[in-house]
DNA sequence: TGATATAATCAAACATATTGAAACATAAAC
DNA sequence: GTTTATGTTTCAATATGTTTGATTATATCA
């Protein structure tokens, strides 16, 4: 059998049944399921089914919206931790800036029980979480939309931060170093993140601690421009006691 | 049976009978108390249940928040055509402003094939589809997000079109009157969808034929601004007698 | 045709996810 | 308070997924 029949069959096999186990499928087109699952991830790459652990699933919305996959996120459990303490700084009615990212994410899906807020972002991911789970007053930054990440940058996105003043800023990093401090890849982006941290009457750098050490091209800020740099209990404790010593106010959870 | 499948199934089981036991699904699933469990926890971070002593109950708060039924979207085929039409206008490499809504978040699915795209959109949610699934430069307005709907509007929006230009607008609109003709509930999302106009080269109304006849508050422009009204074939001839005098330039597909 | 490149497939090694059982913690019931 | 039921955490076992390199089939071109 040619593989576009058997891809062909494969989704015609789904559509009837609605979902299909790699097991069933390698069985009944007597394939390895190596094979199986390639055939999957071509039909998932054009979007005709949403691959599942054991199997597949049909692409189409069902009644119920229930996230059918999570992109893999390293040091998850750090980041909700990192998270959770995040929110428990926002108040009732603040006017708050998140930063994109997926540590911010697992903010925006902590504020489930706050009241009354106002909520910026340059993640047009989180924007749209926000405008389909929460009450608040949601806005997107604009500007030029990052393939796969989400985020906005560019001279549009910095623009709409400078007109803008808020309570709190989340902002997140992928490159910390006690000396050459907060970095990023290009000129453009942190622009963007300085214009976060100018908005802000207080901003808080959240970042797990894998992220220490690295840095990268263009400098957005020094540690100490923070008010409050949260991470996560796995900073070696060298790095803890020099932070101590510049005196930048961290907390570990 | 594929675990999303499990998940979709206790929701479902929830949803009929408004609540359910650990014990009682555990049997029904023939899994463990252990696997019910992490099973709800997940629903209920998913904001679908609540999860109580020895169970869980619906969310009660959904009933509200849940427009999914509602959104189910309407007139899907007509829409889904339409968006062939559209996109069958678009040329590699060109740049186009794809209006917030569910109409142009089709033509935004029937765009892989093309190359070398610039599309500037309203719609959070089809700046993250583009951002996700394509390699295309993609600009998001930014500005104040509509919840539930996703698309950006006020000052920040229409100041973020003004500096724009684009080869092709696809407009949608749930409000259109031969004689009134395009109109919005807000002065603020009409001023958006007036710059859209403006920004582009050429201007495509895209919406379903039902529409037709609807009046809202804020007129945005006349039907005749635009060069081509794409529509379905369920358009009352009368309609489209009264659109051939005025030489409206339509395509009913 | 024969030689070479390309694509498809499989199997094995390794990585990750899911599950259930046991130990421990907490809440409800009495 | 004590008891019982339920929930959580942790760990090990199993199931599933991914990566890699070898093998075979198919396509391409001199």
């Amino acid at each position: 059998m040619l593989q576009i029949e058997r891809r062909h069959l494969i989704m015609k096999y789904i559509e009837e049944n609605k979902s299909a186990t790699v097991e069933e499928l390698a069985k009944n087109f007597d394939v390895s399921t190596m094979t199986i699952r390639r055939d999957l991830q071509y039909l998932e790459d054009n979007n005709l089914i949403v691959r599942t652990h054991g199997g597949a699933i049909l692409n189409t919305k069902l009644d119920i919206e229930i996230p059918l996959k999570e992109k893999r996120v390293r040091n998850k459990e750090e980041k909700k931790r990192i998270a959770q303490y995040a929110v428990s700084l926002v108040k009732d009615g603040q006017t708050i800036l998140l930063d994109a990212g997926t540590t911010t994410m697992e903010i925006a899906k902590r504020l489930k029980d706050k009241k009354d807020l106002t909520i910026v972002t340059s993640d047009v991911f989180i924007a749209g979480y926000l405008a389909r789970n929460h009450k608040f007053r949601v806005f997107c930054t604009g500007g030029h939309v990052q393939n796969m990440v989400g985020a906005c940058i560019g001279p549009g996105t910095s623009e709409f931060l400078r007109n803008i003043n808020v309570d709190i800023s989340f902002i997140g990093t992928s490159s910390i170093d006690l000396e050459k401090g907060i970095t990023t890849p290009t000129f453009e982006k942190a622009d963007v993140k300085k214009q976060m941290i100018k908005a802000a009457g207080k901003s808080v750098l959240v970042t797990d601690s894998s992220k220490f050490g690295i840095t990268k091209f263009a400098k957005i800020c020094d540690l100490e421009d923070f008010d409050l740099i949260i991470t996560d209990n796995k900073l070696p404790a060298s790095i803890l006691k020099e932070l101590e010593k510049l005196e930048i106010n961290i907390k570990l959870v």
